[in-house]
DNA sequence: ACCTGAACACCGTTCAAGT
DNA sequence: ACCTGAACACCGTTCAAGT
């Protein structure tokens, strides 16, 4: 039967290009022959280039959150939601299935860039919060969600710079254990009990 | 006199192009421009546009080695000198005038790939003899220097990703300070005195 | 309402022709 | 040896015309 494409078939294709091959692959040339249609077509369910890579970027933004979400609602303990939330973001992430690499690889793109900063201010937060039910005071929350964050970003990138270097389980497992064991407050000016 | 373009010439164009821009901006015709030269003159010096950015790669990565090994010299205590790099790397690297962030931008880029490992390498095997000067054995000295080189691309990319959020000294120095700290072995079976 | 097909601008690439 | 200028392919965009 043959029904004409949607606006969201077009935007879903062009989030496999994204992770797949990155932003500049978000091309409309090329998904219309993929999709079997014409340019033309295109730009009746689109205003131009630009509006496409708002849909794309909108459907990363909201499928992340939701992903992440049901991910930790899983979990009670708070230091195995962080643990949980490492391994989940040291999976497959860098595996090319998940458009992040593609939606970080255009940080700089003023397109991406604010889709982006809220993405990761969704993250922080989140992160903020599970250190301040660990326990830590919101300075050391804070600071701790930012290093977590950091080296996390910093694995992923770090996979994709040199693939194959961080596949061992040994050395992912010392970024978790960093990571649970930064969820006790450093040490400080203030007295506190030793184990 | 108006002097005819050498090879370097452009190569040194696409550098900053590739610094303020990205690898897209490593573009013949813009650049033929800004140079006030033909489109057909590039291609006395280069056989492509790939050609191009292979010399730009070549120009960063032999850059980036001398800068970093020239850093180190300066200093001779180990601990100095990974803070010395952590100093370093947290400074211009992150502002735009360093083409590292346009690199890694395209680090899936097939042409950019290979570079971007053998620099990760590199810099892989500093950290490794740094932490190993610093008195870790091997195995530590693998695991902290890939936490730490972690670390390092995961904050320049949370500040690409939300400017203005690592801005704080107080969290530069969190970073810092693991970095230092993580210089003593890590706890194992190993029985070890305490303080 | 939804799509086609032709047209044009932009940039990568080639090449015959100039100096 | 080094460069120009015209030509062509590719992709973003527009638009008149079709159903």
């Amino acid at each position: 039967m043959d029904v004409g494409l949607s606006r969201d078939d077009w935007a879903q294709a062009a989030l496999s290009a994204l992770a797949e091959e990155g932003l500049a692959a978000v091309a409309i040339d090329p998904l219309a022959r993929r999709l079997g249609a014409t340019k033309g077509s295109f730009y009746w369910h689109f205003t131009n280039r630009d509006d496409l890579i708002a849909a794309v970027l909108e459907l990363w933004e909201g499928r992340d959150t939701t992903d992440v979400i049901a991910a930790l609602d899983a979990l009670d303990d708070p230091r195995a939601r962080l643990t949980a939330l490492v391994r989940l973001a040291l999976g497959p992430a860098a595996r090319g299935t998940d458009p992040h690499a593609g939606v970080l690889a255009a940080a700089s793109d003023p397109r991406v860039a604010p889709v982006l900063e809220r993405v990761t201010r969704a993250r922080l937060a989140t992160l903020d919060r599970l250190y301040s039910q660990a326990g830590l005071d919101e300075a050391d929350a804070r600071r701790h969600a930012r290093l977590a964050y950091a080296l996390y970003i910093g694995t992923i990138d770090l996979r994709r710079a040199k693939p194959g270097e961080l596949d061992g389980e040994d050395e992912i497992e010392a970024h978790i254990e960093l990571m649970a064991n930064a969820a006790r407050p450093r040490s400080s000016g203030r007295a506190r009990p030793r184990s």
